[in-house]
RNA sequence: GCCGGAGUGGUGGAAUGGUAUACACGUGCGACUCAAAAUCGCAUGCCCACGUGGCUUGAGGGUUCGAGUCCCUCCUCCGGCACCA
């Protein structure tokens, strides 16, 4: 036998691969299709570490097993180029982003060869080419012409350290998720996309996605449906109506005061209006500039409620015509619902704590059904049980101490002719009785899409003096993005493009006439939200993708990645079901099956960074241990969406796995070993059954089971060997590759049939069976498979063991699990 | 606070309601070696009176012949959302 030298075999095969283009993939209608794909990378300066390609692993298994199960396998890779990390890079080191992304394309792509993937590179796409990023601009037109891109000059999120404005999807709480900055509030002009029009239906559809359920929660969360009803508030003495949204109507006639958000435009305007009838303005005016320089996080949380009385008006609960005050606090956020709430403070812990503070009333109109509900808060004074004052002495201490516990659900009281009424008829019958109607709100806010930064997609629009923004004609496309003298982010919310005047002045397309274009560009996730479709059809010049390609591959049948439970899934999801309501595509969902994946920390439990220097480089791994053994390494760590550090002493055990595997192929003989039927057609089910559900920790156990069974026997059948060689060749392609030509294959092992199994040959014919005696194991028995419960039992009660225990009781019960168990029940005397 | 997920040896972890701790790492002992590394073999949950013994899957209850697995109560940790009316 030949020593085992992996880096000449990985070197041999990863040539001969790319020399024969054995993965290269056409469209075949004869065979199933699978595609399956990684979340593609953006090609960050520092390179891969150890971390990165563990989903590209899994995928990588995995399309090897479709191949091989006869399925026509799309199994791409590309590159995120555009966007901040890219740009901030390329500023940090003094290059053009454009240089620094190619050459930190190549070093991926060098680092990525090493570990033996399948990518079809033919297929190989970059945001940043503008073959593709023409496209992106087509699909932002196309949402221009719907009206779902739109221009707004609403406060945004603005870092200061990137100098951009964020989407919602951008920020970690009130700092921008990249740098860490406290983003503020800035007025800008923007582009925007309506993504809340397609609330409902991505709501809808994750029923039909088979992801894991913690990602959906996450999208669902995110979207933040809320559905209740809008209600108007007259103001006493004024035409003008106050509209709030209440998720529950059912509470009205307990509404004893309300709350404008200090952004509200009724607060400005009734501040602005020299004749309204408000008598404390400067006071509002110095709480509404207060509020205003507050952060988020500073008006959120537990803290103590305040606010202002707006003096001088009242409002009028429209259900029982009672004039209530109206205030201006900061627990009310601007953008959410209507920006004016009713306030319940006997229903709603906000306004009960608010009104504390503010000595307001409360008024309970919901009274548990339950009444004893209360007993454990007001254990004293309660009549006896048995008293008939017992229910109406329940009913007047609960209404003394209905803030405290806050009763959510019950019955009606206090609402006059909707006395007695559920919480859920009340919601109804209230809301029409008022004249309000149905309404839903969501937590989702429409997609912010400017960036005034240099490296992204420029807005294929031009603004002209006459017609305003118009769309660059589909044939000028791609608007190709200028090289500039500075790049660096002007910070005054301008993109560095504006400086471009050449690049900026142009001409109207509707009118001939002298126009600027439009200066800002396209978020990072703007490629993303597309480019899986561009996969199928990479070199189209007259479609984003041909429709009989996008027919026969979509959608994407498994889609691999970690993070981005809710950005670029959400953006995503999004973007394919406009280009479905345009006919581009013709599934709903673009990602039918998502499988998540936990990362790899560094050795010392944190994560992996230059900072911590704990980085480990994947390269340097397989130089000393083998592609094939880091592979099954990083798939035997853990389950697959499980976070675990690296460990280094144990990728000893894979590699040792490889080389015993590798000496096998001199215990190959002619005959095939009976003994070993078992365990390899065990092996085929499990190995066949953990691939496709992604476990590939119990694959390699099962494997390596395999192999421990081989040496033990000390040989193998040819056929046998045959089969092994093939369920390990997903996980160790190289060194399968290798022995399975030392078996006389001319063809690659990679497109040989998937093995599958005799279900006549998973069970032994002697089983071990253990007998339980209540419940606790007394002996074990070898029995035979086929033998029936009698003679089972009879084996079992013939063994002295079980006879003294059987004989210090009653026998009630005995039960027999063929192959398992045999159990008996016995009662003491 | 709400939602989602998880608690099993020294470590990563395995287990359609059926012998808990598979597989691997680590550790110990042995073989080979002048020696070491590598390799191979054996052992390795805890306790004791060392047996035909007792205990053990975060804690406590329940269902069952049988519970890591199902049900109830609670604790802890991780992740997401959070003044969202």
């Amino acid at each position: 036998m030949e020593q085992y030298d992996h880096k000449k075999i990985e070197k041999k095969w990863q040539q001969r691969w790319r020399d024969t283009k054995l993965y290269r993939t056409t469209e075949d209608s004869s065979k199933p299709k699978s595609y399956v794909l990684d979340m593609f990378p953006y090609p960050s300066g520092e390179g891969l570490h150890v971390g990165h390609p563990k989903g590209y692993i899994a995928t990588d298994i995995y399309s090897r097993y479709k191949r091989m199960q006869g399925h026509n396998v799309l199994h791409p890779m590309g590159w995120d180029a555009f966007g901040l990390p890219a740009e901030n890079y390329a500023l940090k080191n003094k290059v053009h982003p454009r240089v620094a992304v190619e050459k930190n394309i190549a070093t991926f792509k060098d680092q990525l060869a090493h570990i033996g993937f399948n990518y079809d590179w033919e297929r190989e796409i970059s945001t940043t080419d503008p073959a593709f990023y023409k496209w992106t601009q087509w699909i932002f037109l196309q949402m221009y012409k719907k009206g779902l891109a739109f221009q707004s000059n609403e406060p945004i999120n603005w870092c200061p350290s990137c100098k951009t404005g964020l989407a919602n999807e951008d920020l970690d709480g009130n700092t921008c998720e990249r740098c860490g900055t406290v983003v503020e509030k800035k007025r800008l002009p923007q582009w925007v996309l309506k993504i809340t029009d397609y609330a409902d239906r991505m709501l809808a559809d994750l029923d039909l996605l088979d992801w894991p359920e913690h990602i959906k929660t996450a999208q669902r969360n995110w979207i933040g449906r809320s559905e209740g009803a809008e209600i108007d508030f007259a103001i006493v003495g004024s035409d003008t109506k106050i509209k709030v949204f209440t998720t529950r109507p059912d509470t009205l006639f307990g509404a004893t005061y309300m709350v404008l958000a200090p952004e509200h435009s009724l607060v400005s305007s009734l501040l602005n209006d020299t004749a309204s009838a408000v008598s404390n303005k400067k006071e509002v005016a110095a709480y509404v500039a207060q509020a205003a320089k507050k952060t988020e996080i500073e008006r959120g949380g537990d803290k103590e409620k305040t606010g202002v009385e707006l003096q001088g008006i009242k409002a009028i609960n429209p259900a029982n015509k009672k004039e209530i005050p109206i205030f201006v606090a900061d627990y009310v956020l601007g953008g959410y619902g209507t920006g004016a709430i009713m306030a319940v403070p006997a229903h709603d812990e906000r306004d009960a704590a608010f009104a504390r503070a503010y000595k307001l009333q409360a008024k309970a109109v919901i009274i548990p059904r339950n009444l004893e509900v209360l007993h454990s808060y007001v254990p004293k004074g309660l009549p006896d049980k048995t008293d008939s004052q017992y229910d109406s002495a329940l009913r007047d201490l609960s209404l003394k101490y209905l803030v405290h516990p806050m009763v959510l659900d019950g019955t009606l009281i206090n609402s006059d002719q909707f006395d007695g009424l559920s919480v859920e008829e009340a919601k109804k019958k209230i809301t029409e009785f008022v004249g309000g109607k149905i309404a839903t709100t969501y937590k989702l806010k429409d997609w912010v899409f400017s960036r005034q930064r240099y490296w992204g997609e420029p807005i294929p629009i031009i603004h002209c003096p006459t017609h305003g923004a118009v769309a660059v004609p589909e044939e000028q496309l791609p608007v190709l993005l200028p090289n500039v003298e500075s790049y660096e982010p002007s910070g005054t919310g301008e993109s560095p493009l504006a400086n471009m005047t050449e690049w900026v002045n142009t001409t109207c397309p509707t009118c001939g006439g002298p126009a600027k274009r439009e200066t800002n560009t396209m978020p990072q996730w703007a490629g993303s939200s597309w480019y899986y479709l561009r996969f199928m059809d990479p070199n189209n010049n007259t479609a984003l993708v041909g429709k009989d390609k996008e027919k026969y591959w979509a959608p994407v049948d498994v889609y691999v990645g970690g993070d981005h439970a809710v950005r670029h899934l959400i953006y995503a999801r999004f973007w394919h079901k406009f280009l479905y309501d345009i006919g581009t595509v013709s599934t709903v969902e673009p990602f039918a099956r998502l499988e998540f994946l936990g990362f790899i920390l560094a050795e010392d439990g944190r994560k992996m960074s230059k900072r911590y220097g704990n980085v480990i480089n994947p390269t340097e791994v397989i130089a000393n241990y083998g592609a094939d053994a880091f592979r099954i390494y990083e798939m035997f760590m853990g389950p697959f969406e499980n976070t675990v550090a690296w460990n280094m002493a144990s990728i000893a055990g894979t590699t040792r796995f490889v080389e015993r595997a590798w000496a096998i192929q001199d215990m190959v003989t002619k005959d095939t070993s009976p003994e070993l039927e078992v365990v390899l057609h065990q092996s085929i089910k499990k190995v066949s059954e953990d691939i496709e559900a992604f476990k590939f920790n119990t694959a390699v156990s099962q494997l390596m089971i395999l192999l421990n069974a081989i040496e033990k026997q000390g040989s193998i059948g040819r056929e046998q060997w045959d089969v092994c060689l093939r369920l390990l060749a997903p996980l160790a392609p190289h060194t399968t590759e290798e022995l399975w030509e030392k078996l006389g294959h001319t063809e690659s092992i990679h497109v040989a049939p998937w093995p599958t199994y005799d279900p006549a040959k998973l069970v032994a014919s002697v089983a071990k069976v253990a007998v339980q005696v209540n419940g606790k194991v007394r002996a074990v028995l070898e029995l035979s498979t086929t033998a029936s419960e009698t003679e089972a039992l009879a084996a079992a009660r013939a063994e002295p063991t079980i006879t003294k225990w059987l004989s210090e009781g009653r026998e009630t019960k005995a039960v027999y699990v063929p192959g398992k168990i045999i159990s008996f029940a016995v009662e003491p005397q």
